[in-house]
DNA sequence: ACCTGAACACCGTTCAAGT
DNA sequence: ACCTGAACACCGTTCAAGT
């Protein structure tokens, strides 16, 4: 009696996947509150496919975190071929910052063990990114040479507290313009 | 037609609103989501008395957070003659941090408007409580002159952003010791 | 003037029936 | 194998009736 693993994913139930998903990250944007079930309906999906796929809120939220943070991460590399050293990390910290501000909207799911998990698991790539974007600003002459990745996060972290605190944009540009000058 | 306020208030309606309060605090810390409805039962109270003192749950989350840090700035005067100078504001400031990690448990409320309007007007008092602590300090030889209440406050919310997203209440002390040894 | 608690609305979650 | 959506449970909120 061996369990019966389908070989491949049924097209249909792929395509809910990814349309739960792809319409998760702007309800969340829009208002973190809103009701489960309303995703689902936007996604056009019935609320147990719903749940077959994000058997939690918490589990959606976690997704959408993943997926958002994997474009940041893999958005690095043009950054880095269409703009200026120091400005690819300028404007790769600043979206960083941005999502940090949905992630503080999307609520404390990361402060979960298992949010803590998936936050976990992305500081290697984050850090590896702010490593590529640093080692080309250092070879163009634009920062001290020797600065660590895992540092400037510290430090952004730091800055995104304050910021998820107060004024919103403004202050989050303005304060990261001072970071970045203390790099150099 | 002169509208009639009431002189006093009512004894079972001053007695019914510190109910609420007194039981909010611990039902909160116990779990940040129960529901509404259940804090006016264990006060013992009809929802609409609940609804009545405190119209919107944040309205309740404010009110135990403002009664909160009142009872931590009136403890001061009491560190201070109980405890040598170091110790009186190592202790407080780990309540504080204790009391920050609740803060954080109650949730975005003090994210909001509202929020941020009472968490700005405990600025001054806090800061004040840190001052005498400080000067205390300073009398004694045990902090360098010239410490500013807000630095040691700003330190101390970087702190706790870190010890809040890792570990508890192990971290927090240890990182508070390294903190405080470095203002001496 | 203040209180209680039943009543209603809304959202989370499950599961029987369908394709 | 996967889907839909009705059905049920639970919580938020109001308000008529009481003291």
């Amino acid at each position: 009696m061996a369990a019966h693993y389908p070989l491949t994913t049924r097209a249909d139930a792929r395509r809910n996947r990814e349309r739960i998903l792809s319409v998760a990250y702007q309800a969340f944007a829009d208002d973190p509150d809103v009701p489960f079930t309303t995703i689902g309906k936007l996604a056009g999906v019935g609320a147990g496919t719903l749940y077959r796929n994000f058997p939690t809120r918490e589990d959606l939220v976690l997704a959408v975190y993943r997926q958002e943070l994997q474009s940041m991460v893999d958005s690095v590399h043009d950054l880095v071929t269409e703009y200026p050293p120091l400005d690819a990390l300028r404007v790769w910290l600043l979206r960083l910052a941005d999502f940090a501000r949905v992630k503080h909207g999307l609520g404390e799911a990361l402060q979960t063990a298992a949010g803590k998990d998936v936050a976990h698991e992305a500081d290697t790539p984050v850090a590896e990114a702010v490593a590529v974007l640093l080692r080309a600003c250092e070879k163009a002459g634009d920062v001290r040479p020797g600065l660590d990745a895992a540092d400037v996060l510290l430090l952004m972290g730091f800055l995104w507290s304050r910021a998820a605190g107060d004024a919103g944009e403004q202050q989050t540009r303005r304060v990261l313009d001072m970071a970045i000058a203390g790099l150099q």
